[in-house]
DNA sequence: TTCATGCTTGACGCTTACGTAAACGTAAAG
DNA sequence: CTTTACGTTTACGTAAGCGTCAAGCATGAA
């Protein structure tokens, strides 16, 4: 049965901390908020890969501009167990409610792209214009 | 020359609160952070269309989770007169600043976006399991 | 005149998301 | 044995982004 020989890596808060570019105070706090749960090893934390990926999307749904409640929703989905039904009905909903969520913030980085597009054309022209103008 | 007959309509602080759903107290909170300048008649807010313009901005920049200073930073950059060259050359230097973050932003919904699509998947096939499995 | 509406300016309160010590434990290195 | 590195908890501090009174002014209708 081959029982996976993969070294199951694990990482101390420092080098996640370093990974990602946060501080060790912000991903003890995300461990407050339930969004990681690392081993103890005595009073050490010890993070396995399930913690690796969930700090990623938590830095993800940061990025998206989503709060850490938020996340939570989202991140917990994710792992969620097949559980009943009202759970999984329940669960599509929230997918739905968040791809809506997405789809809009897609949108709006859209419409902000081509307006930048469009400062930086009169930018350009007016840097022209200058260059021409005076010697 | 035809003066455009324009009405250049004007707003009160309710109606353009009513028509973005905000608060009252927001919109001033706003205008407190440089966002927006509206015109005073006595002591009374009137907005202008540019102002409206400016609040939608505001607003979108929000969705995509900008900080309100960063926010102020990109609606200037709008607006901004023709200046002289070194103006005009950080001015496009913030814009390929903005354009990276937001097309960061781009690839991080659509990451999420099959992200969900496969947990909506997962939903599903469990859904249909259980379905079946109990009559 | 009185009342209701809608506006104004403070000013304190609250939540989120951490920053920043303080004070302590542990384990390897010099 | 002491230093150094790395970890821990507890707890107060803070900046952003408003919410929420309180108290007051102006204006038109009843």
């Amino acid at each position: 049965m081959h029982n996976s020989q993969v070294p199951a890596e694990t990482w101390s808060i420092a080098e996640l901390a370093a990974e990602y570019d946060v501080t060790l105070r912000t991903i003890r706090f995300y461990e407050d908020r339930g969004l990681l749960t690392p081993e103890r090893r005595g009073t050490t934390r010890v993070y396995h890969p399930r913690d690796r990926v969930r700090l990623a999307l938590v830095l993800r749904g940061k990025r998206l501009g989503f709060s850490l409640d938020e996340i939570a929703k989202i991140v917990d989905m994710y792992d969620a167990e097949p559980g009943e039904e009202g759970q999984l009905v329940y669960l599509l909903d929230q997918i739905t409610h968040r791809r809506t969520e997405l789809e809009q913030r897609r949108r709006d980085i859209e419409e902000t792209l081509q307006d930048l597009a469009q400062v930086e054309t009169r930018c350009r022209t007016d840097l022209e214009a200058l260059r021409n103008g005076q010697t």
